[in-house]
DNA sequence: CCTACCGATCGGTAGG
DNA sequence: CCTACCGATCGGTAGG
């Protein structure tokens, strides 16, 4: 056998950039199937069904961030809190920018832990931590929105401006 | 005519629901007439198609948004930029947890302009002034995907937070 | 606002 | 991976 499963893999990159593009609803079957240069009904050889695409998709996405978080938080082990939460956004922007995926995929666990343990040791400040891990949060999942590979920023420099943007919305004065 | 037009400011309210809970391209012309107890055909005697009804949704949600940010700013005219902001944010606020629509409807020029005086006359820092009005503005067009009317906050509170957070984002240190 | 209908397209199956 | 097809549903029209 070669590359058994590539071409799953093939059908599953083309669903998530069509369905990124136009959404679930709005994506065909036959559309998927045009991008392989398959026909239609040819797709059902290697997929149950239209939702098991998406569910494929969607737990790849998901097990990408927990491996970019993972590391992230990893590397910077016993580091302080500023470093981990910009790790954080880091790898967050990666999976973004790289797997344009619904932005639903996200876990807010991690950066409210972060802001916690920077507020209990003095570097960040947070008049409520769930809403600040949501704000930033939130503006981390809307790069998904507008992100083009090929548009002026690197996927590395909205990294660096995120970072500095994150941090700063806990810093300790704003004026 | 008792009421001229006020059936189709209800297909509008129907649809804008629907849209918003569904997507577009997964509500039927027919799940929207079944909201309205009327058979789907019914809806072409006051509507002359799908799209339409869409359009007339973002116009109205763009024009809300405008009179938000032109009484914000009206008010506080030759003010700071720092309360400038502060109003903007507020009114995005209330536009998006009352009238939650797309997201994509935002204005991204205002808050540039604000960032951009703000940072002549010394009161923010930003190194890409796009990129702090987009991170500003996509969180909190993410208000909507979270926020609900009978939640732990009111819209009043996450205003003055994510104001708080916004005008930090923006503030000349973070250490 | 209704019934009755149109052509097009949908996700999916049969059989090879 | 193909051709040929299925029932269901889509947005929309005709005529009342």
């Amino acid at each position: 056998m070669i590359e058994a499963g590539s071409r799953r893999r093939e059908i599953d990159d083309v669903a998530s950039e069509l369905f990124h593009a136009n959404g679930y609803a709005a994506t065909s079957v036959r559309d998927i199937a045009r991008a392989l240069d398959i026909q239609g009904a040819s797709l059902y050889a290697h997929v149950a069904s239209k939702e098991d695409v998406l569910f494929s998709i969607v737990d790849r996405a998901a097990a990408a961030f927990e491996r970019g978080a993972d590391a992230a938080t990893g590397e910077t082990q016993s580091a302080d809190p500023v470093e981990r939460l910009a790790a954080l956004v880091e790898a967050h922007v990666d999976v973004v920018t790289s797997d344009p995926q619904r932005a639903s995929v996200f876990r807010p666990r991690r950066f409210r832990d972060v802001i916690t343990d920077g507020i209990a040791v003095g570097a960040f400040r947070a008049s409520d931590t769930n809403l600040a891990a949501t704000f930033i949060l939130t503006a981390l999942n809307g790069i998904a929105t507008w992100y083009r590979p090929d548009g002026r920023l690197t996927a590395d420099r909205v990294a660096d401006h995120y970072v500095d943007l994150a941090l700063r919305s806990l810093s300790e004065d704003h004026r």
